[in-house]
DNA sequence: TTGAAAGCGCTAACAA
DNA sequence: TTGTTAGCGCTTTCAA
């Protein structure tokens, strides 16, 4: 076990002292070139490499920025991830990733110990938990450290940072229409409870889109899945609220999913009724994830462009932490949504 | 903007010692409880949080172990990151991720910039271009710096640490045991290029399989989808290689894909050609994910218990940071795999 | 052209 | 019981 050779070592060899090395080892003119490339050689050739840590005490700053999400195992997150982490390493920033599991308490343990000097700012999406209980103080007090917070998707309209955000509404909006207007009258809206923003404004959105195509919106259509639910709660949840609603309105003929695995489970009922899809029943999912693309029929979805929401994020912190936008100048950022059409609508 | 407050800034405020201030903080029992209790309630009123950069260079620790992962967007791996992130924080130890997008050159980048004091170890699942190339040079010398590695599912056989890896040939063994009781006679295997090390082993299990119930091996029945292809090219590759198949073995009776993808894209060509899952043909994929099992019919799987494997990998690391494992001591754990049946398989 | 010294925030051995 | 000092690895100002 050798450990890495630090400049005290070098210069201690080299017989000079450890700021000349650190000088040549930068290539300052200070230093002479005879000097400059003794040392340069040497310090290949035990293969340094600068302490980060030390450079982060010393700078304050570590060139690298935090995610916390709210889940890992989500195909949507993933793709805001890999959008951050391109445009990061673009601009040479490292990228280190925690996740709160939609707890508030783990979100604020989370930027408590990152907040200390191993990172320069944050970009995250609230916690479940933190916007039911709209508590955020651990954002206000990371802010009014100096330390930018930019928040995507799930936000806190009340905290004033950099946003990116989805048009939720619109993306609603179009995926009603188009069921609208491929002959849907009673389109059935498979939606989270109250207290998640997006939820709420996909409904929004298909409300906007009824109206305006002067059909009258049926509170018996939307089915608010509970929170709490498992995996095959919600399954079982969904089918039996299927089930009473095509006893009622057996000419239910679309259905639009706030999630892929509402959606999903959705289709599975149609499939297991012999249903016809697109054929009986049209279905739009929001998803960017692959249930949609690799269900069959293929499910036409709403995506959410992950990968451009994480490179706007990333490029609005990097743009705060270089200087390049003013401290106090917050912005948000709406992505538009793009409807991918599939076999499961017409 | 305030900053953090900082030791010095307390003992000044309180007229003490830096030394005094940070040995009351952490209540040692040389300071008066008198000063101790005072300047605790100092550091509490000012949000006191000790630097952990400051903490890392100087306890030569940073009681966070980073995790390298080939793709972020992938369903095993999200699943072994959750079983890491579970049983690090239960030790009080951080979690970053790094992503090499199974690029040998962003491996070796990602290992050189962490393994610089910001971490302690690292849990990694070696990335594709590593492993064709087969230069193992950046594992050496991390370990050689006193670093430890522990790799997960897909590792290096000639490097020495430690390893958690899924018996994959059982698990295809398993697979292939249940379509041939199930009375499958012509079992399709699509799998990889040769050069990777998973699709290999579960090549062999499902050779061994045939072999111990005296069926006689076909390689025609065997698909290898190349590396290079994207996911349509891959659809367009299975469903051509499939019609052939089944223009000369019309009588084909079960599948196994070695991932999700596959199986599940096999599934569709099976749908589309309208012939019926399971009752003319079974199929078995191996996954972790979602879709298995939100696929309709839901497919038989077998999954490798990521949690489980993260989980193990974290403890075999943390045991080695905190000595309770000696240096030199390298272990390989096997994590049995599982056979979740479900509707595709009689 | 080179080096000494201070300092980033913290801890710990030793001195007072 | 409290304080002084040195040091973790690095950069940078100022002096030589």
């Amino acid at each position: 076990m050798k450990k890495n050779v630090t400049l005290k070592q070098i210069a201690k060899e080299l017989e000079v002292s450890v700021s000349t090395v650190s000088k040549a080892l930068r290539d300052n003119e200070e230093i002479s070139l005879d000097t400059r490339q003794k040392i340069q050689a040497f310090a290949k050739m035990y293969n340094y490499k600068p302490n980060s840590i030390a450079l982060s005490l010393r700078n304050k700053s570590s060139k690298s920025i935090a995610i916390i999400i709210p889940q890992i195992v989500n195909h949507f997150f993933t793709k805001v991830i890999q959008g951050i982490e391109s445009e990061a390493n673009r601009r040479n920033y490292n990228v280190i990733i925690a996740v709160s599991n939609d707890s508030f308490d783990k979100e604020v343990l989370n930027m408590e110990t990152l907040v200390n000097g191993s990172i320069d700012g944050f970009i995250l999406s609230v916690a479940k938990e933190t916007m039911k209980k709209a508590d955020y103080h651990h954002f206000y007090e990371t802010i009014s450290q100096g330390v930018p917070v930019v928040m995507f998707d799930r936000e806190a309209a009340e905290v004033n940072c950099d946003k990116v955000i989805i048009d939720d509404v619109e993306g609603a909006k179009k995926a009603t229409e188009k069921l609208i207007n491929s002959g849907c009258k009673k389109i059935v809206f498979i939606t989270t409870e109250d207290f998640v923003s997006v939820g709420n404004l996909r409904l929004k959105g298909y409300m906007e889109a009824l109206n305006e195509n002067k059909i009258i919106a049926n509170n018996s259509l939307i089915i608010k899945v509970k929170d709490e639910l498992n995996s095959d709660e919600i399954e079982e949840f969904i089918f039996n609220e299927l089930e009473k609603l095509l006893e009622t309105f057996p000419d239910i003929d679309g259905l639009i999913g706030v999630n892929e695995f509402y959606t999903i489970t959705a289709a599975n009922f149609f499939k297991k009724k012999s249903i016809q899809i697109p054929e009986e029943i049209s279905i739009i999912a929001f998803s960017d994830g692959d249930l949609p693309k690799y269900s069959y029929p293929s499910l036409t979805a709403v995506s959410q462009h992950g990968r451009q929401i994480g490179e706007a994020s990333a490029r609005l912190l990097i743009d705060k932490l270089e200087g390049i936008t003013p401290e106090e100048n917050y912005q948000t950022l709406v992505i538009e949504t793009e409807l991918i059409e599939r076999d499961s609508t017409k």
